[in-house]
DNA sequence: TGCATATCTGCAAAAACATGCAGATATGCA
DNA sequence: TGCATATCTGCATGTTTTTGCAGATATGCA
């Protein structure tokens, strides 16, 4: 068992990364596209430089990628389809004990999955 | 926004179990049936206490059931497929920086998705 | 230039984890 | 009963993360 172990380590650390309930919404935020800093913030009712410390943790491990237009920095998934590897995730949420209510995670995964304009209801 | 923070705190959670090399390396190991404790750690080569400990935590958070056979305590994965949904994960460690080579990837996917009875190579 | 906006960085305190080890328990068998 | 095996639990220690906040930078515009 050669790299194996490599290999799990590796795998550990994204698991890490994304281990954070507001990295995992902002990860969902990303998922249709672009937002910046301030937008994040706003939606997801965060400190600013939380948003950032976060984003600087992900570009690290290039999650995501910036694009800087004026004083506004965009940041966009470099790999989209991370967000729905996240939701597919959901599958060993359901059922578990703590207080996460069935129609919560159904409407997360809806929400999560829907085509670019849905409304963010 | 209501129960969207509950769902992404829970998520995170999960990560948060997984998101440890032992960890992923048991998982993987019990993806095709229960294995006692000693068995894990002789071929994880890893402490038998650490074993547990993980083991317990993973307990703690119904990723893993015991059945006790004498001395024996086997344990397995009450959700199986939680392992390949690991496995898909190894699409967003493939080009990342660090020292992992590809062809590691490749022989871990391998492994890790192999039927039942393939060898250990 | 000077001010406001947008974002980042650094630091300290608190909280959560990981790890090693010693000492419990529990079971099987002589 | 007494010993060995298999596993668990508790604790101390060292490491990472998280969080809040203060103070940089950088950009746009009056």
């Amino acid at each position: 068992m050669p790299g194996r172990n490599l290999v799990a380590r590796e795998l550990a650390e994204i698991f890490k990364i994304i281990a954070h309930p507001d990295r995992i919404r902002m990860i969902e935020e990303l998922r249709t596209g672009e937002k910046d800093v301030n937008t994040l913030a706003e939606t997801l009712d965060l400190p600013g430089a939380r948003v950032s410390q976060h984003l600087s943790l992900m570009r690290a491990h290039r999650l995501v990628e910036e694009r800087r237009d004026g004083r506004h920095h965009f940041y966009h998934l470099i790999q989209p389809e991370i967000a729905d590897w996240i939701v597919d995730g959901l599958d060993f949420v359901e059922g578990r004990l703590s207080g996460v209510s069935k129609s919560s995670i159904t409407q997360a995964r809806r929400l999560w999955t829907a085509p670019a304009k849905a409304a963010n209801s």
